[in-house]
Formats: structure tokens, sequence, C-alpha cells
RNA sequence: GGUGGCAUAGCCAAGUGGUAAGGCAGUGGCCUGCAAAGCCAUCAUUCCCCAGUUCGAAUCUGGGUGUCACCUCCA
């Protein structure tokens, strides 16, 4: 398999660490709001990363982790009254209902900062008593990126020799680019952690490093993990910290491959928060399923930007829907195995530094190639489970494409609708019947007015919710 | 100011030295009572601009323009 790395900034051939596993890290979300579309592309991004490397036949051990202590939650408990853990909770669960609704695998582990304090005093004491990290007199904990040589090796920075951008610079830092462990707890803090090295709080890269030192490293190798994964943003400075630390800590490299994906943006502008144009996952999907949601968000490769717009979104459907269509022409049918040529030319696209453009060409062309044998006629039993079985192969691997046929078309649809749509339907069939095609026309009419598509079949007819 | 991406048809998007995948939209046809769906055909002499290397460049080199991102919390 071939990847993109970070750190070499080019395409490797990815070889694992032992044979026939793989240890992936990816950084979650800090829980102190709804995810949006770009914590989504990420999510997805490494989903599909891991089926790959799942197909392949590697054990993949998957590990996302949750931020559950951090300056912005603290500010909601402050803002709401409400406890740290109801605040974390409440958008916890949000998270996972829109991972499940994007048919994101569960992780192997799920990490809580909170649950980890002990592994990160752990860490920061023993860059202590190196005299890598070292107090100031407010007691925080800096970490002294002196120390280490190959700091900023991740993001091919140089120094800055400007002044910091901040205003507040720690006065007592050593070097700018120095950056904090371990917050020491003020007066009137009310989240601390009492620990063997003061009263406080950790910093935000610690966490990773440690969760990934308790939950997931080799500890007599070369590199702790496999692959380390993120979003774009997160190359500097979360990145190439928690790079640093860990190398000074353990005197491993933290990952053998460091993998990034491009953003999600908005009229040519990255969705964030402080511009004010993100959009919640769980308000998209009240208009779409996440199905749709999903295969829109995977057409473009990983680590281009990712212009959002639901003109686009609607286009893209439109390709996943000739999927669906295929699979109700053959509806009831029995999956049998993949046809190999498919199954091989999808996987040897996504085993090219996840080139899924490729691979959805090669979708539309085994749609296309099984719709026109069906047109010719071909009725053999094998070659219909034969394109069931592609479609279940296609959606063990991309995450789409496995829902009831009938189902898919019909999102959003409730019990009252369909029953309307179904009697005008069947008023429709009988003027058909009597050839009473004025009225036949004027329901079909009725219905598109619904936003309804109706298709005649030789086995009756059947309907679509169109967009 | 520093650093790194990106620029391919109306739109989305592959392709990184051998003569432009795929999807959406469009056009013509088959099918249909008419549609829809599906199928077939068609749709970039050309890949931001200029110069260079080469038998040959969208692909490599140099220069330029535009655009986005990171350098501050961020997937």
């Amino acid at each position: 398999m071939i990847i993109f790395d970070t750190l070499q900034n080019r395409e490797v051939e990815f070889i694992p660490i032992r044979a026939d596993e793989v240890r992936i890290y990816v950084c979650g979300p800090t829980l102190y709001d709804h995810a949006h579309l770009g914590h989504a592309r990420s999510a997805i991004v490494f989903d599909l990363l891991r089926r790959v490397l799942e197909e392949l036949g590697y054990r993949v051990v998957f590990v996302k982790n949750w931020t559950d202590i951090d300056d912005k939650i603290i500010r909601k408990i402050e803002e709401s009254g409400k406890s740290l853990t109801e605040i974390t909770e409440h958008y916890r669960k949000s998270y996972l209902q829109d991972m499940e609704a994007l048919n994101v695998l569960p992780p192997t582990y799920e990490p809580k900062a909170t649950e980890n304090i002990d592994s990160m005093v752990q860490l920061v004491s023993s860059l202590l008593k190196r005299d890598i990290a070292y107090r100031t007199s407010s007691g925080d904990i800096y970490f002294d990126t002196s120390k280490d040589s190959q700091y900023l090796s991740l993001s091919k920075r140089f120094q800055d020799h400007r002044e910091s951008r901040l205003e507040n610079i720690e006065k007592e830092k050593r070097n700018p680019g120095d950056f904090v462990l371990w917050k020491a707890k003020r007066d009137g803090d009310i989240v601390y952690f009492e620990t063997e090295i003061g009263e406080g709080r950790p910093g935000w890269h610690i966490e990773c490093s440690a969760m990934i030192e308790r939950h997931l490293a080799y500890r007599d190798e070369k590199y702790s993990i496999d692959i380390h994964g993120g979003g774009a943003d997160l190359v500097f400075p979360h990145h190439e910290n928690e790079a640093s630390q860990s190398r000074c800590a353990t005197n491993r490299e933290l990952a053998k491959y460091w993998l990034h994906n491009g953003f999600v943006k908005i009229d040519g502008e990255k969705m964030s928060k402080s511009l004010g144009n993100s959009f919640f996952i769980k308000d998209a999907l009240k208009h779409y399923s996440g199905e749709v949601l999903r295969f829109y968000l995977l057409s473009t490769h990983y680590r281009q930007d990712f212009n959002f717009s639901e003109e686009e979104l609607i286009k893209s459907k439109k390709r996943l829907d000739k999927l669906y269509r295929l699979k109700k022409r053959i509806y009831g049918t029995k999956a049998g195995e993949a046809n190999p040529e498919v199954r091989k030319k999808i996987l040897d696209a996504l085993t090219s530094d996840l080139n899924i453009s490729v691979a959805l060409s090669v979708i539309d062309e085994f749609v296309s190639d099984s719709n026109e044998r069906l047109d010719r006629g071909e009725k053999g039993k094998g070659f219909k489970r034969e394109v069931i079985g592609t479609i279940e192969y296609i959606s063990k691997l991309l995450g789409v494409g496995g829902k009831d046929a009938y189902q898919y078309f019909q999102f959003g649809i409730s019990e009252e609708e369909r029953e309307e749509i179904e009697n005008l339907i069947s008023q429709r069939s009988k003027a058909k019947k009597n050839r009473d095609f004025a009225t036949a026309d004027r329901i079909r009419e009725e219905l598109q007015s619904l936003g309804i598509q109706i298709m005649d079949t030789p086995n009756g007819t059947i309907w679509e919710k169109i967009n």
C-alpha cells in the first residue's frame, strides 16, 4: 500500500512495524460543541484507511481519543453552570450518533483524556527530571523545545525569529516556541486534578502522547505506532509537539507514518468555528441520509481541500443512486462472490494512497456494464449473485451501498406519506389500465410535486424520493 | 513576513514523461401510451501564463499570475 507521509513529504510504501498488525491513532474531537462537516470528513477518511488495511489482511488496532478537558470546555462550564461531565457526555453522545449515521466503524479503543491524567503526569515527570521540561513561577510546566534537535521536522518550519504574535507571551519561557505541558491551578479554577506534579490540568498536546503510550505503543520498537492521523491543521503545533515530547520522553519516534486530511471549505474558505461558516453534521443529517453525506465527503481525494456545496452533494447523490438502482433491479438475489476483476481494480486504486476517484470510476463502469447485461436479458443466477456480491464488497470497503435498495430511496418519508404515495400510484395504475392517460399523467404530476419520481417497470410501478 | 498546498471541459474530479479516466449537466438515438429509469453515441486538438529540457510534457526545470492553508484554538 502506498500512502503519503507528512514527515517525508512524499508518497511512500506502507510497511507496518510488525508484519500482520497496524496500530493507528487518530486525534478525536474536543467535546465542547457538536461535530461539524470537517470532523465528519476526517473521521470518514481514516475509516476508509482502516477498512482498506483490514481488507489487506492486517489486524488493525484503531484508537481515537476524546478530549474531554480543555479551556473551551471550561468556558462552557462557566457559561452554562453545568458540570464537566454533563457537557462532555452530551457532545460525546452527539458525536457517536453522527458517526453511526456516517457508518464510521467504532474505534478499537476510545480513551478519554480525563481517565488518563496519570499517564500524562508520568510523562511530564520524566521530562521534568531530565530538564527537558521546566516550571515557571506560576507552577506551569513548559516543554523546552531547544532540547529536541528534531523539533519542527514534521511541520518543516524554521524557528520563528519574529516576536510571537501573542501579546501575552509567557515571559519566563526559555524559548518562544516552548509550549505548556501542565497548567497549574490558579485561584478560582474550578477544574483541576491533584497529582504528584501539583494541582492543575494538562496542556492540549500531552494527552495524545500519554494515551498512545498507555493504550497503543510498542515498547521495544523504534516507533511507538504505525500511523498517526488527523486534520492538516493539526500538523503544527499539535502533532509537532506530540512528536517532540514523545521522542524526548520515550526515546522512540511516535509514529512511523503521519497522515493528514485536507479541509472542508465553504465558498473557498476553511470551515471553522471562528469564521462562523461551519455546518454541524447533525443538521446536515436532517436533510440527507448519513450515507449520502458519507459518499459525498468520500468522493474527493483525502488530501485535497473539499469545497462543500449542497448543489454538489445532490450531484454526488445521483451517482450513488445509480448503484442502488442496479441493486433494485436484482432485488432479492443472494450474494455470491464479488467480480474478481472489479474487486482488484477497486482495491488497487485504494491502495494507491486512497485514490478514491479511480475507485469510484471503476464502480461506475461496473454499474453500467451490469445494467447493460441486464438490458440484454442476461438472466443467469450466477451473474446476478456476482453483481450483488460486488455491491457487498463495495459496501464493506467504502461503507456505502449496503442499505436496502428500496429504503434508500425513501429517506425522510413518513408512514402517512408512504400510504398516500402508494394510494396515488394504485389510482394511476387503474387509470392506465383503462387507457385513461390524462388521469394517469395528472396523478404522475401530482406525485412529482410531492417530490416523488415514478418508474413503470415490467413488474409494476416503483417510486423514489427525488431531491 | 515565513512555510506548504492547489490551478485539467459549464460544474465536480483522476491522470506526474508517450499522446486527456469517471460522474453531474447538455445533445442525438433505442426503449416507453407519454415519461422516468436503463442502454448506445456524442461532448477538452488540450490541461493558469511565459520560457526551457526532450523525439515526445497536463506531467520535468526556471520565472510569473491567481488562490487556499498553517504560523493563534481548530478535523
